[in-house]
DNA sequence: CTGGATCCCAGCCGATACTG
DNA sequence: CAGTATCGGCTGGGATCCAG
């Protein structure tokens, strides 16, 4: 039943974290760290530390409230390092931590990899829309 | 028969697709496929393929409306397979394209990675909120 | 067994206004 | 510049019923 080429992981694995349980905290960090603005966040951050305003203008789309809110949920986590200078005006940087510079070379992995494959998935979409449509 | 895909669009080969940009159509791919569900789906579909009441046992806390819609999601994008025979009673097995299963693979990759470093995690958040009810 | 259709609520999220 | 506070719409998502 074990393949050779699946990851050392089977269902009956004791891990202590394991994300396919409902009450699991990993859950909560990879919802984190995988969601809308939180993939798109750490990614930004994964090329220079930047500014809120810098970010906000690097994440298209994102308002200053999902993004205040983001950037609380991966400090909290431990992915983001927030450095605030009290100067006039104000300046806070954002980078990430150690553990947030690994989490977001395997999200830019994933990342790199569907933007690299959307030929396909356009493909695929055009494919499955003509056949729901005929029907 | 079928009208060859001419990929004439070769001409915008200066990186056609920027999941950082509001309107690319990646970043709904990247959503479909890091959700909430379709990460978990993905996630249990990389070990075997599985039928849809096995699927909603494995993935736990998953509702049979969302589970639905993400297979839905995740097939029109060629990421799942839906293999259906009308016996009776009915048997739909669900398993992982090619393209697919790469994308699944960097998934567990990050999946596997967060659940190891939970401990972190949780540390770090002890922290934060240490930090915050004192202030 | 596989899932579609419906109801309905919580929360996500954007827009706006305000503070330091 | 760097956020917080508040309001309100939209939709994600659960519960339930029902059809094939």
């Amino acid at each position: 039943m074990d393949q050779s080429t699946a990851p050392e992981t089977s269902a009956t694995d004791d891990l202590p974290f394991d994300v396919f349980s409902k009450q699991c905290p990993s859950r909560g960090l990879l919802e984190h760290a995988t969601g809308r603005w939180g993939a798109l966040t750490l990614g930004a951050l994964y090329e220079e530390s930047l500014r809120f305003n810098a970010l906000r203008r690097r994440v298209d789309g994102v308002s200053e409230k999902m993004l205040s809110q983001t950037l609380h949920a991966l400090e909290r986590d431990g992915l983001v390092h927030r450095e605030a200078q009290l100067t006039n005006p104000p300046r806070v940087d954002y980078e990430l931590t150690p553990l947030g510079r690994e989490v977001a070379e395997r999200l830019l992995g994933l990342i790199h990899f569907v933007e690299g494959r959307m030929p396909e998935v356009l493909e695929a979409r055009a494919r499955y829309d003509a056949r729901e449509t005929r029907a």
